[in-house]
DNA sequence: GCGCCGATATGCCGTTCGGCATAGACGCGC
DNA sequence: GCGCGTCTATGCCGAACGGCATATCGGCGC
């Protein structure tokens, strides 16, 4: 392509071992460059303002600031930055939740490795890119119900086995709105009772399970 | 080390780049080789018996086959095989059965990849491994409770939503027997109701969401 | 053989949950 | 201003759940 200027890369992801697997594939091309690894969000944001990569590849589910938070903050300051959402995961709402936050990209983990370099250059040529199987998901999503932020925030103590009264107190309201928006909570999600919507939640990525 | 018989090395990880990051790590040792790659459990058997490599790299999560039965396969096949369980996820329930499928080590993907040789090397000369951060998580987890297979079985549906008395048809039982399970399952877990026996059979790795 | 434990089963009782209806207060956009 | 949606709140009712006690049956180990 142009080996006279790499793209540089950023590469962001809490295991040591995928930065790895990415920086080999890196390594055998040409037209590109990684620049600096982050173990983490914080680091991310960081090294992003230290180096100002062409392209930044980044995890969306690790401990403490994750991804998604990162690419918001990285956006906020750099609104030309251009990032690719890497996930191992295939909770329904990390793909919206990282378009909102400013994704150009998004990549699972499955793929191989020919798709991550074609990603690369597609999104550092000014495109955006979704692969099929992410559009389809995406298709799925749309017409997808959306909790409002008090919902979740309930379902979360429900997950936690409160029961309406302890979730009222601790929400401080009364227990019949909490007993509502679980009303609620059910026939968005068609769950058949509080238990099946956690799980409903936690597969769509809704909810996590570190609380 | 010893560079005229490298230690042939099986690679097993649902994720193309992670196998390509372990790849890249064995390809600057000298004295390993990376022999075959399988991204599943049944995959992974079957280049076993074609290629029976010295150590074997087993994710544990996995679609399909997953590591853990892949594990329990090959063992049962070859009782000297030496399986290091490699995942990124740490629910405790993971450790305890893949140490009862006969791996000789247990990785983490967050671990450095000095780890991961450290870990062939050792496994190689017959020792078993356990990192400190398995150790004690281990130690966590003996005094432990367990749940029977029964009450797993009777869990599974109540994170599907079902009531007492659906559980109670499809296992073909009472439903006050099934109540009886649950009352169990509470005490046993430490839960406050049937939900939150749910989130915390999740977070240890009792249940998983794919069903 | 005896004891232990898991699985089975039955009963009772108070609490909670799920379903439904209704309705006021607030913020946002057309 | 008006409508829409969210969050709030209250009430009633039947069904399900959680807590506890009790008991039989079968397998496993000592």
């Amino acid at each position: 392509m142009s080996p006279a200027e790499p793209i540089r890369i950023l590469c962001v992801d809490d295991h040591p071992l995928v930065r790895k697997g990415i920086a080999s594939i890196l390594a055998n091309e040409a037209d590109m460059r990684l620049v600096a690894e982050a173990g983490g969000g914080k680091e991310a944001v960081e090294l992003f303002r230290q180096h100002h990569p062409d392209v930044t590849l980044m995890d969306l589910r690790m401990p403490g600031v994750d991804g998604i938070e990162a690419t918001r903050i990285i956006r906020q300051e750099s609104p030309d930055a251009k990032i690719i959402a890497l996930t191992s995961y295939d909770g329904d709402q990390d793909i919206y939740r990282a378009l909102e936050a400013g994704v150009l990209g998004y990549l699972l983990k499955e793929m191989v490795h020919t798709e991550v370099l074609r990603a690369i250059r597609t999104v550092h040529a000014g495109k955006r890119l979704m692969p099929p199987e992410v559009a389809e998901r995406l298709s799925e999503y749309f017409p997808q119900v959306v909790l409002t932020p008090r919902e979740v925030e309930v379902l979360e103590c429900v997950a936690q086995g409160l029961a309406n009264k302890e979730i009222a107190d601790r929400l401080g309201t009364a227990s019949g709105t909490i007993k509502m928006h679980i009303q609620n909570i059910l026939g968005k999600l068609g769950a058949a009772d509080r238990t099946h919507a956690v799980t409903i939640a936690l597969q769509r990525g809704i909810l996590h399970l570190n609380s």
